[in-house]
DNA sequence: TATGAATGAGCATTCATTCAT
DNA sequence: TATGAATGAATGCTCATTCAT
């Protein structure tokens, strides 16, 4: 009797889809839960609120991409063009889906100026992908211009995004991704 | 009886700065009925709906745009350096404050996915930046060079803007600012 | 067409028979809609929360004492005898009706230790039911003593009444009214 | 593994603090659980509702009363002095101390009128403390006059601890207590 | 035209209780 | 037996909007 039952980490997994592509105070706890298939109050028994929820969310999100994209940029195992390649593989399918661009990028904008707790840990994830890409840099220049062209290329990049989810065209985002190659060339 | 009571203009520039730095579904008509001095239903007087309300308001931004910000950049009677002088003038005013950075960069982020319209009449505000920026390239670049220079920079700028409000620090949207004159040196 | 609106004032009584008879805590806004014939989010037209409608009730009470229970007890028009008959005629109508006893006994007790801010009106109240009925001891003791009469006299009241719940007998609050007679016998 | 769990004993003397403190209807089965140090279905596991939970408490300090407060009372290896003394000793820390007065009378005022079904042990449990506090006066004065003394000694306290909970000090109480010095004198 | 009352759906959260393990 | 997940109604309160005056 196989009883399908929804986990804490699926539901984390299920409210950044939402929250992603309809902001936080455009998501309520009946929207998730219904996407979760239980109960609202049963969102309750994981989270103690909707806050402390998308705090989870982005902290999920960051460990996602420790693992996946940052790895990439500091693998030793790998060559430049090789880290590159594999960074912009996953980068693609994580942005360039419509499903709502960066979360870290809509949900600072949305709620940096109110009293939500999110800017820390946001920080922290931009923080790390500074670090990530500042490894990625130092192949071939020195480390303060490595981290400087990190966070122009970063900002650029969320810059990117908002253009592609405005004009609904992913060819900004992608723009942004192929001067990779020119910095490093 | 000299009842003074609040135009139409008044309410829009009040909402204005209530739905920059609140965003839009974290504001409520109760919130800028408040801020007016007026009451809730007065507000469906002037406009038929909240959507309606965000929309004049990003309308009116773009206004003010024109005559402003857009304005120097293409005046003829100006020399580049002045153009440039006169435009981050006017630039540090409207985004270096801490009252939200960009509304259209934040209203976009936060709704893009959803149903609410306000999609193209932020098109509209970038299309028209993005030429007034054009206008000032093209004293030194051609024009495709320059519609690409504009695009280019109006994307760093949102990301600066985005990582000053993330970093609570100016230096990322001011290192854009001064980028302006590095480009037409 | 005598469109019938239940006014600010009457919602006001409305709830002072149901939190009399239900408490604080087990009376929810719902119910206290229901019993007004509104919309719970009517209520919130009058009132900006629970706490404060609970605070009115006890204010509206308190001001209806005025007028009524404590004006007999220092009503220089009357005799002794016809001040504590007029007041008793009153009393009873107040607490020995099966709807609750007394509003104030009753929140005290249910939420002297908890946040709720009820306790400054509420010895507001017995404040001046004290020197309502210190005025009338006066007739015949010192100051001094008629005070501490009045406060005795009020705790076995509230004592009395208590025990006239518990026991569904008015016979125990019964018994302390009469006792004014003898007091000032 | 001493693996030490809470008894069903210890469950109800926790929940008499809570209950006594913040009444019954502003007392969630999640705060008592959570005092505890058990879950909330743990609970269940002793008693099949709130209500029951409740009625057992009552019970429990009927009981607790029985071994000390009343025993003294009739004890006949004291004397009248000895009597009240120890009873009042015992007194003092049941009532004065700032833990929410007399579960009994929090208890009944605020849900006298519903259809919860503690009267009856409440009842019980004043019943027997006016035949103690009877079998005490019965030193000195007769049966009828002994219970009528009784009766109204403990609705004055009633009161008196109402007043000290309102007034957050003691000295009603306390006044109520020497005035057993004075009957018996 | 401005007021303020009314509306009814929706909000995040908590409730007492039950269930499966 | 204890756990912790599930349940579904209810909580106080806010929402955008409409209506009558």
């Amino acid at each position: 009797m196989p009883k399908i039952k929804i986990t804490k980490q699926e539901i984390v997994e299920k409210s950044y889809q939402v929250f992603r592509t309809r902001g936080y105070h455009n998501t309520s706890m009946a929207i998730i839960a219904k996407e979760c298939g239980i109960f609202k109050s049963g969102l309750y028994h994981y989270f103690s609120s909707k806050e402390e929820l998308m705090n989870e969310v982005l902290l999920y999100v960051h460990e996602l991409s420790k693992n996946g994209l940052f790895s990439y940029l500091r693998n030793q195992e790998l060559n430049m063009i090789q880290r590159i390649d594999k960074f912009l593989e996953i980068l693609k399918v994580v942005h360039l889906r419509q499903t709502g661009g960066c979360i870290f990028g809509n949900i600072i904008l949305e709620t940096a100026s109110s009293n939500e707790s999110f800017t820390e840990v946001i920080q922290g994830y931009f923080d790390e992908y500074k670090q990530a890409l500042t490894s990625l840099f130092e192949l071939k220049f020195d480390k303060a211009e490595s981290k400087q062209l990190a966070i122009d290329w970063l900002q650029e990049l969320e810059g990117a995004i908002m253009f592609s989810r405005l004009y609904d065209d992913n060819k900004y985002a992608e723009k942004i991704h192929k001067k990779l190659y020119k910095i490093m060339a």
